[in-house]
DNA sequence: TGCTCAAAAGCACGACCGTTCGTCTTTTTT
DNA sequence: AAAAAAGACGAACGGTCGTGCTTTTGAGCA
């Protein structure tokens, strides 16, 4: 690895530390080189530009993400065991984590009236995370253990809900409960799916009796 | 009324719009002059801080929050039609009103590792709807609709839950889906909370069938 | 009509922003 | 060891930031 590489991924690193404190609008090239104890210029060189430096490190979110979240989860079989596995990797990463926001949550807010390539990136994660959602979801369908008619897009935005809420009040409320909340929501949230829908009566149990 | 007072109150009005657009970090005050067509300094007169400036926001918005959401809420009777109408109005106002984002929001991630007056404002402020909402939950509980075990703080989390993913979806993700996502959110979890408890079957419907 | 005082403007300040440029030093290649 | 390339630096640019001061304006009242 040459030396210019593995000072850029030092940069990165730290850079990564001060968006998720000061969020990506925050995050500036002068207290990065202050924090990595170089010039400005130094810093700067090796992104070309503050937008490049904001994209690199959402994909270097991404990356980690990803590797925290969804790949461990991916050895549990797939279904119901898979899509617990990686909510759970999710929320711990959250919650646990509080110390920490998630930039994808605050560049949410950020970039939701700011068109741009940043924007369009974090934008294109995001998708792609809940592609990723909506995959598992479907596979516990199939293995006949979430309901035939889920919505899976529309049990994802449920699932990002939990998620949300979760960073909010850990984090901005200071709320002790708000993991075990989180856990209770998404166990209460399977369990609907798992269901019969309301106002008929359970498919089997019941039709085993009355008929 | 002074002409002070029209003109800072103006201000003020515009200062809403720019943060619900750039944040509240993101409300300037050189910005704000120049959509008021005044000078930087006839602006930063009239509040003595940005500090004070962004409080103000705050405090105007919650007036209209509370104008919009909780108090035509108030005139639907106690109980559960209350508890819909509140809802019904905050998911209106997140959802219709999608091309303003809600300050509450934003500045959970832009503070939420930023102490000082202005967070202590907006937990301040947050606290407050909650527990206005608790209370016309306690009141559905009073009123026989909703479970005597239902844990009000954690319909509230969810609650939230369901505003704030509304909020990223039709935002950022610009879903055309989100609002009507959102209103069967809240009515599975309402839903949830009238039934009995799982693992159990429904009191009524199967037992007259079953026994 | 003239006076008074609040309101707004004007100006200046120090700090920080992202970015550019020329130069020097270090590393890599030949 | 010499030549080439890459990395880092320091200074400076034009801007914008929030915030003080002083001056001018203009509205409301006697």
């Amino acid at each position: 690895m040459r030396k210019g590489e593995q000072t850029r991924s030092a940069i990165l690193a730290a850079a990564c530390e001060l968006a998720a404190r000061d969020g990506l609008e925050g995050l500036t090239i002068g207290v990065l080189a202050e924090r990595m104890v170089m010039s400005k210029s130094g810093v700067f060189a090796h992104f070309g530009s503050r937008e490049d430096l904001q994209i690199a490190v959402l994909k270097a979110y991404e990356l980690r993400f990803v590797e925290d979240v969804l790949r461990p989860g991916l050895e549990a079989p797939r279904g119901l065991a898979r899509l617990r596995a990686i909510f759970g990797n999710w929320l711990d990463r959250t919650a646990v984590e509080a110390a920490s926001a998630c930039i994808w949550v605050s560049g949410a807010t950020e970039y939701d009236d700011r068109p741009g390539p940043v924007r369009d990136e974090l934008v294109g994660m995001v998708k792609s995370w809940q592609r990723e959602l909506v995959r598992a979801i479907r596979q516990a369908v199939d293995t006949g253990e979430l309901r035939a008619d889920t919505d899976p897009g529309e049990l994802v935005f449920d699932l990002y809900g939990v998620i949300l809420v979760l960073h909010h009040d850990a984090r901005l409320m200071e709320s002790p409960d708000a993991p075990a909340r989180a856990q209770r929501a998404f166990d209460r949230l399977i369990a609907s799916y798992l269901m019969p829908v309301p106002h008929r009566r359970p498919a089997r149990t019941v039709r085993a009796v009355a008929s």
